[in-house]
Formats: C-alpha cells, sequence, structure tokens
DNA sequence: CGACCATTTGATATGGATCAAGCGATGTGG
DNA sequence: CCACATCGCTTGATCCATATCAAATGGTCG
C-alpha cells in the first residue's frame, strides 16, 4: 500500500547556519538552512502585526533580531499570548488552513519568511527536512504543553516560571533585559499586571531576583525560584 | 545542500481503514493504514496505565476501543490533565525522548501500537507518511491551544466549552455517555469537582442540558452553551 | 439490603481581580 | 537644561469567583 523512494541515510554536504554562524552538516539543521538560504528578509516596526488570526497559514518565520508575540483576542476583548519567540527560533509552523493566533513584533523586528508550500514540495522529496519539519513541530507541541501546565499553577509560580523560562534563553552576564512588557507578560501568564508586579516585588524584597530597571531583571537565587515550581 | 530522491506524487492504491470501516486511498490515511496493518494490539484494564512520564517514546498508540486520558501529576499532588483520546483517535506523537505526560485506560481499553522506529524510517522513505506524521502532529498542536485558551475562561464556560467538544466527538441520539468521571472533568478543566458539579447543576437548571444520570449527558440547548464561548 | 464510592449541595475562606491612586521613567517643547 | 505631559509600572483597598471544608444524597455491586 505504500508508494517507496530510494531510502535516504547519510550526510551529503555542509551548510553555513547564519544563526548559529556556524558550519553545520546539512541536515543536522536542514530546515534552519533553507530558512537562512531562501528567506526574504523582512522588518517589522515595534507592535506591527506580521500575520493576523484567520489568514491563510502560506509562511514559515525565522526571528532574526527582536522579539515577537503570538496571541488570540478572546470575545470578551482579554488577550491571551501564546507564545514569546526570540532571534533564532521558528513560529508560524502550523498545520492547519489558517492562522489560529496573530504574531506581532514586541519591538523593532527582523524576521526571514519561507513560503509553506515551498518547505512542503521540499519536504515530500528531502526526508531530512520532512523529519526536521515534524520534529520543530513537535518542540513547538512540549512548548505550549509546559505553557499548559504553568496555567494550572499560583501567581508566584507561574511568575517565577516564567523567569527560569527566559532566563535560558536571553543571554546577559548582568541580568536579562525583557523586550516585552509587564501586559505581555500578564497575558502569558493568565494573570494582571498587577498581580504580576506584586510577584515580581515579593521576589525582590525575598531576594530571589533583582529590578535595577522595570525590563532589566537579574536572577540572584536561582534555586529559590526553582523551589516554586510546583 | 540538499540530497534529493524522485518526487512522489498522486495516490497509488487503496486500503481499508478498520478505524472507519472503510475503503480509503492510501496516503489519505497512510499513517492510519500503518498502524492497522502493523499494529499490535493491547488490552487495558480501567485505571491501569500504558506508559509513564520519562518513560521512553518507543511507540504511537491508536485507541481501538475505551478512552484514554494523559496527565501530569505536579510536585503539589494535583493532577493536569492533557488530553482524553477516544477511539479512533492517534494518541504518543512525541516527538522527544522521553513521554513529558502519562497516559491510562480511563474505562476498559483496546489499543494498537506501533514502535515509533518503524514509523520513523517508514517516514524516511515514504513522504505521505511523514507529511501525516506532521499533519497529525499539528492537529495535536492545535488541540493543546485550544486546551490553553479554555484555561483562561471562566468556570462555566470552560464546562460548556467541555461538553460541546465532548458532544462532537461522541455520537449518541439521546445524549452521550462520558468515560471520564467529575475528577477527570475537574482535572482537564482545571477546576475543582465541586465546581464542575456546579456549573452542570446550573446548566441544567437553565435547561442547556439534562442530566438523565451522572455520566449520561444531553445537550438541550447548544446555542445556549455556545454562547458561553468567550 | 447494606456498604462503598462518586456526586451533589451547603457554608466559609482566600487568592487574585478590580478599582483607585501614586510614582518613575521617557520624551517633548520652550 | 529644565518643566511638564505621558505612559508604564507599582502600591493600596476592596470585592468576587472559585477553592476548601463538611455533610447529605444517590448509584452500584456484592
Amino acid at each position: 500500500m505504500l508508494t517507496e523512494t530510494p531510502f535516504q541515510s547519510g550526510i551529503s554536504t555542509l551548510s553555513f547556519d547564519h544563526s548559529t554562524r556556524r558550519v553545520v552538516p546539512a541536515g543536522a539543521h536542514a530546515l534552519d538552512g533553507v530558512i537562512e538560504l531562501m528567506g526574504a528578509s523582512m522588518s517589522f516596526r515595534r507592535n506591527v502585526e506580521i500575520y493576523g488570526e484567520q489568514e491563510p497559514t502560506d509562511y514559515f518565520y525565522k526571528v532574526v533580531k527582536g522579539a515577537v508575540r503570538t496571541y488570540k483576542v478572546l470575545i470578551d476583548g482579554r488577550r491571551q499570548i501564546g507564545a514569546f519567540h526570540l532571534p533564532g527560533e521558528v513560529f508560524g509552523l502550523e498545520t492547519g488552513e489558517e492562522h489560529i493566533f496573530s504574531a506581532e513584533a514586541i519591538v523593532d523586528t527582523k524576521i526571514l519568511v519561507v513560503k509553506r508550500s515551498v518547505m512542503i514540495a521540499l519536504a515530500a522529496r528531502n526526508s531530512e527536512v520532512a523529519h526536521q519539519l515534524w520534529t520543530l513541530t513537535g518542540c513547538e507541541l512540549q512548548r505550549v504543553q509546559r505553557h499548559l501546565l504553568l496555567l494550572s499553577k499560583t501567581a508566584s509560580e507561574r511568575v517565577a516560571c516564567f523567569l527560569l523560562e527566559m532566563a535560558e534563553r536571553i543571554q546577559g552576564s548582568d541580568g536579562m533585559r525583557l523586550p516585552m512588557s509587564r501586559q505581555d507578560i500578564a497575558d502569558y501568564l493568565g494573570l494582571t499586571i498587577e498581580t504580576v508586579s506584586r510577584m515580581l516585588t515579593r521576589l525582590e524584597k525575598e531576594s530571589a531576583i533583582a529590578l535595577p530597571t522595570c525590563k532589566r531583571i537579574v536572577l540572584r537565587d536561582r534555586a529559590a525560584l526553582r523551589r516554586l515550581l510546583a
């Protein structure tokens, strides 16, 4: 019942990954490589929409510089942020015909876009690309599942979890500079800005973190934060 | 940089889908077909574990009869249910090396299992299978995203949303028989059993539903339930 | 019938939302 | 360079939806 094509094994060549700036085996980052090679560069100013919900899922995206939020506005006006995407990350990997979430630039942002149809055609001919399309989607699935678990925790646990997650993704010797506002954080965590602010203040009083400015956060006691991860 | 294999198009043959009991084009349900043809049948009694979290993701599963819940127990002892899987549905489609959630039979359940490595090898040779592996994972991603949005709603909205979702998946002329307990529903919706029970009672008082027995639920006014979907 | 477990119902407590005010950073024009 | 306006953040007071605790009811199986 299955049509067969010659089995594909091994790695045939090398390529340069512009996001990690290293030469890597083609295939190890085949999809990333495709985006780097074939992607069109686009720039979006702060708060500008990249795509809207219900628009056709015509492209895959990769953040080069800046930060992106995906979100959905509920009927009652509240906004749920689905994800933050930082430089090097691929987003827009949906299999449905239409986007479920909207995407906006949080700050001035540069992204690469590749036509979805091109990538799918490529995946049909190249099992390495197909495998990676699947793997990336699986990673996104894991991320959303972790986000789901986050929403069943208390406010302080959510904030601690968010800080540890961001610290892993934003490198910085003297703490990290968050690109997103308190409202963005609140809408990601399913809390209000007031609650987020109160929890940050509490963590600062407990010396778990320091807040030199409101966007810059230093994790002073990661163990204390991890103890909050219910 | 990409190794190429002959492009694969069209549908070459037909197959019988045992879950839908219809002859379908191979490829249209290629992955399902593989599971039906190659899957090993297994039976699990009510409340028996199918796999545990942190166990290696060695298999893909398809429910034949019964119902399955996937869940994670948090440090504080609370349980978050990630999904309910009903007959005909594929689960265990994770790309990571280890399961993030555990899976248990809700009632006496029959499932088909296929080795993950076999399916991945097949996907490497057959782009139709690869595409479907991706598509199914994408559907699961959508499902989890909808679940995430559910958790940002009020208690009555969550319950209404759950009932409409289940009604679409469980056919039954005179209402549906839910396989899961109130505790399962509560842990899926991030509520307590008391709150779930109260919301059901309220919906019954408002004539939106009827509760002939506690497991059997009749949707009497779907429009009223839909009005609750914030 | 009686025991057991799941569900419902009732009374009270509480975490986070809401409403409201104050504070601090950033930018603009004089 | 400073006064002032603006916007985002923090802090305080109160309220409410849902959790928690407790008891009654109902359904199932020996």
